[in-house]
DNA sequence: GAGGATCCATGCGTGGATCCTG
DNA sequence: CAGGATCCACGCATGGATCCTC
């Protein structure tokens, strides 16, 4: 917690600097720089996808990109959708629960007109799943979960869910994985991910920043 | 195979400058370079894991490195062993029968006299399990995979079995699978690869070209 | 605005095999 | 000698996310 309130008003050019990276020239073939540059800042080993230091603690971190007036600019990845649905449907055991228990949310500026390098990282906050927010997520994961494992699959969209959507997750939309369908057969669809709305992201800095 | 019949007699420098590549040093950081090699070679698409042209034949390419006396050097990696058994335990759909059914044998030198880019391949040859040799690969197979079912893998060593045997197959001895332990439950144990022994190729070349 | 599409880094597993001690 | 250990290449999946059109 002390590595991570540091961050806060350090801009972009500076943390990269500290790490000896060079900062690219926009995100659009680097989308994870930053998030992966925060992990380092923060001692997570870097690029160690089995364990970071924050899966120990039972902390996931999430960079959380903002705009001038301190709203977030996108949704944000919690974790791939189990297409075979067998891992059961008890929320308590699911892996959104599970990566959203504890967060570190860590903003940043995302507006357009700062340049990248000059852009900002807020004040980090380690949150705990509140229990009106959960409840929420639990009826959007539940009803979204019970399509995937009735092979509805392909009726989903991104409209589903009040804080939490399914959307596509993968390098391109010609990537494919084995799914469940209509009748219970075998089909081949895109991977897709769990995401939360800007809507449920915006709460939480709301409830603990003075935002609009 | 006027592509593989064209092969024989060739150098490895020579292989290599018509493919735009220098060969290394010595084979102990590049052990898979020669077959690799001989694959573009022969059409395969490079590296390319999931569909080379010979399995689209239903053929497999195996190299095969011989000494002075035209006797294989080394024991020839089949393919991986299914460590939780599940497949079913019956020979005609194992991956190793479908592997050997056919295969592109492509002996190559490996005298430790001949400098490496100076080693020839020899005459390619288009193989057919033989009912005699099936049956004792059958063997071999249905004992080893029974004790890989009953959880008495442990108790495997590469001492059993006739011409197939089990060996450790990993980047290295730290390596680990889940498998099935004595009583069901399940180990963590290192990774295992099905390898045919020198006996069993050396009756293959033995009965096809002639030699010792 | 946001749903659908995409991009980079990196770990892991498989396929190509040979190495190297006791 | 040969059983047990190891090495490289590369595809694929996952984790980091943002891009970019309707």
């Amino acid at each position: 917690m002390a590595r991570a309130r540091e961050l806060a008003g350090r801009t972009l050019a500076e943390l990269a600097h500290r790490h000896g990276q060079t900062p690219p020239e926009d995100l659009r073939r680097a989308k994870g720089w930053f998030g992966q540059l925060i992990e380092e800042s923060l001692g997570a080993t870097a690029g160690s996808l089995a364990e970071p230091d924050f899966q120990r603690l039972g902390i996931e971190l999430k960079t959380i990109p903002v705009g001038s007036d301190g709203r977030p600019k996108e949704s944000t990845y919690v974790c791939t959708v189990p297409l075979t649905g067998g891992d059961g449907l008890v929320w308590e055991d699911s892996w959104v629960r599970r990566k959203l228990q504890r967060v570190l949310w860590i903003p940043v500026e995302a507006a357009p007109e700062i340049p990248l390098t000059e852009r900002r990282a807020g004040s980090a906050l380690l949150w705990e799943l509140e229990p009106d927010l959960e409840a929420t997520l639990r009826t959007d994961w539940e009803e979204l979960m019970e399509m995937v494992c009735l092979g509805q699959l392909e009726r989903i969209s991104a409209r589903h869910g009040t804080y939490l959507q399914i959307r596509p997750k993968a390098a391109n939309s010609r990537a494919l994985r084995w799914a469940v369908g209509e009748t219970g057969e075998r089909i081949l669809t895109n991977p897709r991910g769990f995401y939360l709305r800007t809507v449920f992201t915006r709460q939480i800095l709301r409830r603990h920043y003075a935002l609009p």
